[in-house]
DNA sequence: GCTATAGTTAGCTTCATGGCTAACCAATTG
DNA sequence: CAATTGGTTAGCCATGAAGCTAACTATAGC
């Protein structure tokens, strides 16, 4: 558990920079050489490197080295346990959504029924809902 | 200075920390104080400050001061922004697949072609599956 | 076999991050 | 009013990230 925390880490650090961001969204349409990677941008090799190994050790790309050119494709794997966290939150979050929603009916129907008790006022008596 | 970073930088430039996960995660469940968030952290209060600040101003949580209390609550519009990404990035990558699932299937069938053209050929025919 | 190509390694700057302490408001509370 | 609580500001330090150049290795192509 504490291992999965450090991998997001290492995932949401690698996704903090646009190069990187660029360099996955690139590799989303698949595979490339570090060369076809590094082209559209105005970086030197040594730093465009760099942010190729940053995103190998958060697990985000893989690469292999045939002949004198590295190939790099993605492994989706972690770009979907990042994905997964998002979504983890969310459902905790929406749940507690809901439970305010039934927090807010609830404070209505009491309303409602002291309203009713109280013959008084204006509002409708209705008692069935 | 005033560097101005993208949305997305910040965001998963916040995330990265596994200490504001956890109090992002923390604000899923509802808002609370600095001294409640900070409470199971073993930081002084002024590290812990600057986690919220880097929150703040990723967008990631909003808070107000009332008193001499400062009560933080999640803004989720980031949170779903970033959400956002990832699915965006899966749409891309999964289309490729489908695509290249389309191109594997024409290579088998092409081969089955192939394979039902030379009866010396070993036993395997049709393969209806 | 020489040369161009594709990465790699090494080493250097610069700036951001994450942590600390100490001192400092500003509301509550006794 | 005095003390406590909750947070803030200021400043220091160590580490790491992101960029560069220069020099090197190892294949591919002529």
């Amino acid at each position: 558990m504490a291992n999965q925390l450090s991998r997001l880490d290492q995932i949401f650090a690698a996704l903090a920079d646009p190069t990187r961001r660029a360099i996955v969204m690139r590799l989303c349409a698949g595979e490339a050489s570090v060369g076809e990677l590094a082209d559209p941008f105005d970086m030197a090799l040594p730093s465009f490197m760099k942010h190729i190994h940053v995103l190998e050790t958060s697990g985000l790309v893989l690469s292999e080295k045939s002949g004198r050119v590295r190939t790099c494709r993605l492994s989706p794997d972690a770009l979907i346990s990042a994905e997964d966290w998002f979504q983890q939150q969310r459902a905790v979050w929406e749940m507690r959504l809901d439970r305010f929603a039934v927090y807010v009916m609830k404070l209505k129907k009491e309303k409602e029924r002291a309203a009713a008790k109280r013959p008084s006022r204006t509002t409708k008596r209705k008692g069935s809902e």
